[in-house]
DNA sequence: CCCCTGACGACGC
DNA sequence: AGCGTCGCCAGGG
């Protein structure tokens, strides 16, 4: 699959974010940082999350699989609950322990190796 | 129009 | 190895 927008131009680049994260793979999590990346971004994955953060306006948006760079859920307070992205993620068969992806490498999808490769 | 904030990441100490 | 700081960009007050 091609990249949804090689640089943001006329909308948000968050509509950006929002295509990469509803493209992330059941039962896979992706960064913030890789997000970032994949849209040339690279040096502000802070924007990433904080469009994240904005996703609530927008439907279908699996922002649960998204998670900081060592894997921890960061975002988790931003849910209804406190628990709801654990909840998520474990429903996929992700184990986490202590707001931790475990084996996150394995679970781990990089949008700029699985979309362009 | 200026100031502050924000779900991160990398580097420095 | 753990904690602290800076950089980064965009949106809101």
């Amino acid at each position: 699959m091609s990249k949804i927008r090689a640089k943001k131009t006329d909308s948000s680049f968050f509509q950006d974010v929002y295509a990469v994260v509803r493209l992330i793979p059941f039962g896979r999590v992706t960064t913030y940082g890789a997000i970032a990346e994949y849209l040339g971004t690279r040096l502000s994955a802070r924007m990433v999350g904080w469009a994240l953060n904005c996703s609530h306006t927008q439907p279908n948006i699996p922002a649960h699989r998204v998670v900081n760079r060592k894997g921890m859920l960061t975002g988790k307070h931003f849910f209804a609950t406190p628990t709801q992205m654990q909840e998520l993620l474990e429903a996929e068969g992700i184990k986490i322990i202590n707001d931790q992806v475990q084996n996150f490498e394995q679970v781990f999808w990089n949008p700029s190796k699985e979309l362009e490769l």
